[in-house]
DNA sequence: TATATTTGCAACCGAAAGGTTTCATAAATT
DNA sequence: AATTTATGAAACCTTTCGGTTGCAAATATA
């Protein structure tokens, strides 16, 4: 059961315990407290995400105190990486080839 | 059978589709020559990115071509935007924290 | 020591994902 | 006009997902 940084944010659940977790470390009980749904369905979301080490434990007694993996979250920043220059329209494709143009004309 | 941007790129096929098509159009045919699965599976992952947006179309004749809507893409950057802080350990929480003592100090 | 609390794990279930094959449609080519 | 090409849609199937309930283990508390 391999798992994905990108799959593990494709769930809206578990993108708000990442944004839940991510200033302040929380046990599974408390992270509950915040959804709808069981804190056993919670404690998957939680294994998911630690499986994909997004997430790490910190054992306090029988409290897990759990905490994001701020590093990995940069994984996903570094996919987007290479499409930034094309939503910074500044630097859009077009006016790179333009810009290519121009100075070759030059 | 609302589609969600995070859910869209969960998919890793999808993500190359994406790289594929970010600096060129390209038509489901030529998209899926890249690919093992067949055309249609393609077919159906550009129905996916075509309905969160993250990808239009370009009829040419009986062609379609498929580009990258980068806008969209942006999305996913605003919503890690709020991590960035905390792995550009310079400016981390705790450091934070550090800094606002000492200057609340002096 | 007996009991309560915190947690993870296994089994089960319905829905969705991702693939395939088959078919329909529209445009280009002969 | 007949045929080929490019594409999307539908039906089907297996696997995965996300949820539930029930249970076991370990730690804290009475």
């Amino acid at each position: 059961m391999r798992r994905d940084v990108f799959q593990a944010i494709a769930d809206p659940t578990r993108r708000a315990i990442i944004a839940l977790i991510a200033f302040q470390a929380m046990t599974p009980n408390a992270i509950a407290e915040h959804f709808d749904s069981s804190r056993q369905a919670v404690s998957k979301h939680l294994r998911i995400l630690t499986e994909c080490q997004l997430v790490e434990q910190e054992q306090s007694g029988r409290e897990i105190y759990y905490t994001l993996n701020a590093k990995k979250m940069k994984e996903i920043d570094k996919w987007l990486e290479q499409f930034r220059l094309l939503w910074e329209n500044r630097f859009s494709q077009l006016d790179k080839v333009l810009h290519t143009l121009k100075t070759q004309k030059k």
